[in-house]
DNA sequence: CGGATTTGACCCGCGC
DNA sequence: GCGCGGGTCAAATCCG
């Protein structure tokens, strides 16, 4: 680990925290599938938790998003999946077949507002797809085709052990990791 | 062999 | 300055 410091200084470019949002995810495993492709760059110790945090970055060049996954330790059944930045490239999961993007949640329309959004079937896909940084006047999904087919009842997953069940959402944009919403 | 993961070291901001 | 906490790097390692 010599040459670390042999930084030739980049141009100073700063490391500007983009908007985050996180989201709370009844599941057993850790890392759920959202249809990116992530490379796993770091784990630490969440201080005050038994669990780690891991971090991903997308595996696609040129797109910086970053993902943080930890293990709610107020509530082992969530997971708490935190992603920052915009995807600059579609989903590899837009193979056919996959339920990805093929609906978004009522009312969606940039930021969600604070209030929960309607229990169901969690899709990490879809969820992957809302990270609108603000809410924009007049926005509409960046080129989300109309469905070609709708089938509501198949899961992506089906036959898998994952069953992701919407529980809450939290937008965590600069707040502290000790603000989750969960009074014991 | 190539790409992903593991894992300790390193970096940086901040509070004291 | 020092330690701590969060975040990242990268060599070693793993795995298909």
């Amino acid at each position: 680990y010599e040459s670390r410091n042999n930084k030739p200084k980049k141009k100073a470019e700063k490391r500007l925290r983009l908007p985050r949002v996180s989201f709370l995810t009844k599941s057993e495993v850790d890392h759920l599938e959202d249809g990116y492709r992530w490379r796993k760059y770091g784990q630490k110790a969440v201080k005050n938790s038994p669990y780690p945090r891991s971090y991903y970055r997308c595996t696609t060049p040129k797109c910086g998003v970053k993902k943080r996954v930890e293990r709610s330790y107020q509530d082992p059944s969530t997971v708490i999946t935190t992603y920052e930045g915009q995807h600059t490239h579609h989903s590899p999961a837009s193979l056919r077949g996959s339920a990805a993007h093929l609906f978004m949640p009522p009312g969606f329309h940039g930021l969600p507002p604070p209030h929960l959004m309607p229990p169901g079937v969690f899709h990490p896909e879809l969820m992957s797809m809302m990270r609108m940084p603000y809410p924009s006047p007049n926005m509409h999904l960046l080129s989300v085709p109309p469905p070609p087919h709708h089938h509501p009842t198949s899961h992506p997953m089906a036959g898998t052990l994952q069953q992701h069940y919407f529980t809450d959402y939290a937008l965590l944009q600069d707040l502290s990791p000790s603000t989750m919403p969960n009074n014991p």
